[in-house]
RNA sequence: GGUCCCAUCGUCUAUCGGUUAGGACAUCACGCUUUCAAUGUGAGAAGCCGGGUUCGACUCCCGGUGGGACCGCCA
């Protein structure tokens, strides 16, 4: 099984989206679980819709995940993509072929009028006022034309002329024996002109071309798969074989779309998901290992790969288990590469304009070690910013947060003189273990609750956040004493 | 409306005729604990319906129902 050669085909028509990802990537594990190639191909035929920023942001978004290329023309010092708009000649000589062959035809109607409404459209678009002009006869009017209104205006369109009445047939891999009527196609268009082709056209010749050999593609391209193995056929080629993915749905079982909320590559990337994760969670879409991981690496991926493991229902795209997915990948990542991941969220927060508090660290020292407090709680890099702010700046207190469980002011006052007392026994240096080996001494058999949480909120000035004695190894005394005589301060003012 | 696809816990899934229907996320409870996480233990939670085939169906067949996709001179 070598000689495998597989493609995504995106139009750059919007950013990377995690659809066309995960097509990507079931692709290219495909691909590499075979020792085949996979292709990258930009279908920008629709000159009007395509944009150069959008093919930019599907290449970068593949190179992100790590779902590069292995063939195609060098940019940047890797394979890039394909693009159709640079193949046209190719196009030319095969639609010209079909032309030649009476297997297409010009066909006169006005834009939209064989895209008949209700209840019309229930009859198949088939072009009987042109289908069975000869060639010369259609050249002719075709000239007319052109000569009337210059090339390229709009005024006739080469349709595929679509056999009357076979059954098209073919495999899906993912869901076997599939049948289409030939009568219910009608005569697709296929090209603007012999020099502007048409989707179908396009995707074909260039399936042709590269010898791609198996089209992985979402099952909504399923309609249109009878007349690729028809226009496969018309040029005398054996079609490849076909898979179709089930689709990514949004939570209400629809097809995933921009009203779901974020769905381009970049939004995930933007919110602090970790490729790898994103990877992961995508391949879990619709396809399982045969067994129970759920967290496997790029090479375990593609060493499990398999079609035939892959889902014929569609798949909710499940935010929840992205997250979990997402912390588990950040709890396993080595501290140094999480601090440098997570120091552009910070950055973007806006905190790193401030200068920290405790120069026994460097700048990049002290990041590193409030990352390592927050790694566990993590869930997507962009939450970081939030929720180590007091590490930036000094808080600022909601009374009723200080008190732990019933505790009047006065106990409030004297639990934060205590603490108070004891950092004062301490070092500006100290390190957490010290930290608290004193505290703890100190409370003995006593209530911790009642000294540590006024303490840990003096700190934080949240809710919830690790622990006092981390926040203050990495604060230093010396903040420390001056946050707990601000939270002092903020009771007794009324 | 037509064509096509699909159907197991809330969600992602395992099961390829015989299982107490398994796992993961989420939820809940408990443990650890100063809070929040992490972590450990445990709980609740599913075969759309109706016919067949069979000694035996979640699994195979048919019908229904439900959901979805597609019906462009977009891809």
């Amino acid at each position: 099984m070598s000689n495998i050669r597989v493609r995504i085909a995106p139009s750059p028509t919007g950013n990377l989206h995690v659809g066309t990802a995960r097509a990507a990537l079931f692709n290219y594990l495909f691909a590499k679980h075979h020792g085949g190639t996979f292709i990258l191909r930009i279908e920008d035929t629709d000159l009007e819709r395509s944009d150069k920023k959008y093919e930019q942001n599907i290449f970068e978004g593949l190179q992100w995940l790590g779902i590069d290329p292995d063939e195609g023309p060098e940019q940047g010092g890797l394979y890039g993509p394909y693009r159709q708009t640079e193949r046209t000649a190719k196009y030319e000589e095969y639609i010209q072929r079909l032309l030649d062959a009476g297997k297409a035809f010009y066909c006169f109607h006005g834009e939209g009028e064989m895209r008949e409404t209700q209840p019309a459209a229930y009859a198949p678009h088939r072009c009987d006022e042109y289908r069975n002009l000869t060639h010369d006869e259609g050249q002719a009017i075709k000239e007319a034309k052109d000569k009337e209104y210059g090339k390229n205006t709009g005024q006739y369109v080469i349709r595929f002329k679509t056999p009357i009445g076979e059954k098209i047939m073919f495999t899906d891999m993912v869901r076997e024996e599939l049948s289409f009527d030939s009568n219910l196609l009608g005569d697709f268009a296929i090209a603007k002109d012999t020099t502007i082709p048409l989707y179908h056209l396009a995707v074909v010749v260039d399936d042709i071309e590269m010898k791609i050999s198996h089209v992985i593609r979402g099952e909504d391209h399923i309609p249109n798969t009878p007349k690729h193995v028809l226009l496969f056929r018309a040029f005398g080629v054996e079609p490849p074989h076909f898979a179709h993915l089930p689709l990514i749905l949004g939570p209400d079982r629809s097809k995933l779309s921009k009203r779901h909320g974020a769905m381009s590559v970049t939004d995930y990337r933007e919110q602090g998901y970790l490729p790898e994760a994103l990877f992961n969670f995508l391949a879990l879409l619709g396809w399982n290992p045969g067994d129970d991981r759920e967290i496997l690496t790029k090479d375990e991926l593609i060493a499990a790969f398999s079609l035939e493991k892959v889902q014929k229902s569609g798949a909710i795209f499940d935010f929840q288990k992205l997250d979990w997915m997402n912390g588990e990948y950040i709890r396993r990542k080595p501290l140094s590469e999480l601090a440098e991941l997570a120091t552009p969220f910070l950055e973007k927060s806006g905190l790193l304009q401030f200068s920290i508090f405790n120069f026994q660290f460097s700048k990049k020292e002290y990041i590193e070690r409030i990352i390592a407090l927050e790694q566990s709680r993590l869930k997507k890099l962009s939450e970081i910013g939030e929720r180590v702010e007091y590490f930036f700046k000094p808080p600022v207190y909601a009374k009723e947060l200080l008190h732990w469980k019933n505790m009047g002011d006065a106990e409030l006052l004297a639990s934060l003189e205590r603490a108070e007392k004891i950092i004062g026994e301490l070092e500006q240096d100290s390190s957490r273990e010290v930290i608290e080996k004193t505290f703890l001494d100190a409370i003995g058999e006593g209530d911790k609750g009642s000294l540590l949480w006024p303490l840990r909120v003096a700190l934080s000035g949240k809710k919830a956040s690790p622990g006092p004695f981390e926040i203050m190894a990495i604060l230093g005394i010396e903040e420390s004493l001056k946050r707990i005589k601000a939270a002092q301060a903020a009771l007794t003012v009324d």
